[in-house]
DNA sequence: GATAATTATTTTAGACTTAAAACAATATTC
DNA sequence: GAATATTGTTTTAAGTCTAAAATAATTATC
């Protein structure tokens, strides 16, 4: 066992790729599933750009409100998105500053504002949406159906088994 | 009829929840990845931080080092970690500044420089290591043993298909 | 061996992100 | 209704990240 060293035939070589060996199958399915969103995330920046000059924040944050019709509050945007409120408003900041959405302060509670897509919002988030769901599909192309259903299915148990399992800090304490 | 609004019943409302009504599978599916991903990675991210006042970023590039002996160029580190190369420039800066990584000039090429782990960093990650496992352990404990199987092969295939279809920005120019 | 192309890394400018503190308004409790 | 706690948002400081330009060294070509 002294010789026999592969140089990385692979076309990858991606942080999945360096583990594999003695490491645990829970410790190589995250790196996987790790993997695998960073590389659709990634190419879904990258499009955006091009394709939009905008950036995959932005577009998450319309896709939130134009899925709200109503308006979301900072942190409901904030809880969908999962990201920090800090962080929320200065994206919002950004894409007032871009005219695509506008905060209106709530009538019933002076401390929160609903933020909605403004028309200009409405309409740039409409002319990206179509090819935003053409990169996806692509990217998917190589599963079937039934393989997409079936890892659909698997993630939801996993994304439960998160919920239920993870440290939650701040919250562990033992007594 | 007027009133009777639910103040939020649902454990999550994440940005999965959102969706799921007339979005097609592939779209639903990337959100879920997503989701998944987003929410191990928060866990991680502040157990980390808690125990032992670090990074997500820094805990990566010391595991990448830590499975590479002779230690690894920034380029290979940039491609393992799937992160732009400057991105590495700083994270080593910092790293180095912390004593847990070295830079050392390459003999055969003056651009490049071997990162790898001093024996503080080594023994840093060490003591990281198992807490670590246990967290992605923990977080996985609702899948069963086939289930874990199952979805580290279709993600092995989405990988795949990611890889095959993605729109490779700089590269799809139709002649 | 000079020129050109490529490769490895750093720098730069700007955006994104977090955790924590600060602020402001609402709700609760006495 | 005053004190306290909670909630919604913003601010702050520091870290992470990207794309693009800049450096610097190597390789290829002639």
């Amino acid at each position: 066992m002294s010789e026999q060293r592969q140089p990385a035939p692979m076309p990858a070589n991606d942080r999945e790729t360096a583990a594999t060996r003695d490491d645990k199958l829970e410790l190589r399915l995250w790196l996987r599933l790790l993997t695998c969103s960073s590389l659709i995330e990634q190419n879904v920046r990258s499009a955006l750009r091009e394709r939009f000059d905008t950036t995959l924040p932005r577009f998450d944050l319309l896709a939130q409100l134009d899925r709200a019709p109503d308006g979301l509050t900072m942190s409901e945007l904030s809880a969908r998105m999962m990201v920090s409120n800090g962080n929320i408003t200065g994206l919002t900041d950004r894409l007032v500053e871009e005219g695509l959405v506008k905060r209106t302060p709530s009538a019933r509670d002076r401390r929160s504002s609903h933020v909605s897509l403004t028309p200009a919002g409405k309409k740039a988030f409409d002319a990206m949406t179509p090819e935003h769901e053409g990169w996806i599909d692509a990217m998917m192309a190589g599963l079937s159906r039934q393989e997409m259903q079936q890892l659909f299915q698997l993630l939801g148990k996993l994304k439960q088994s998160v919920h239920q399992n993870a440290v939650e800090p701040g919250k562990g304490d033992k007594a």
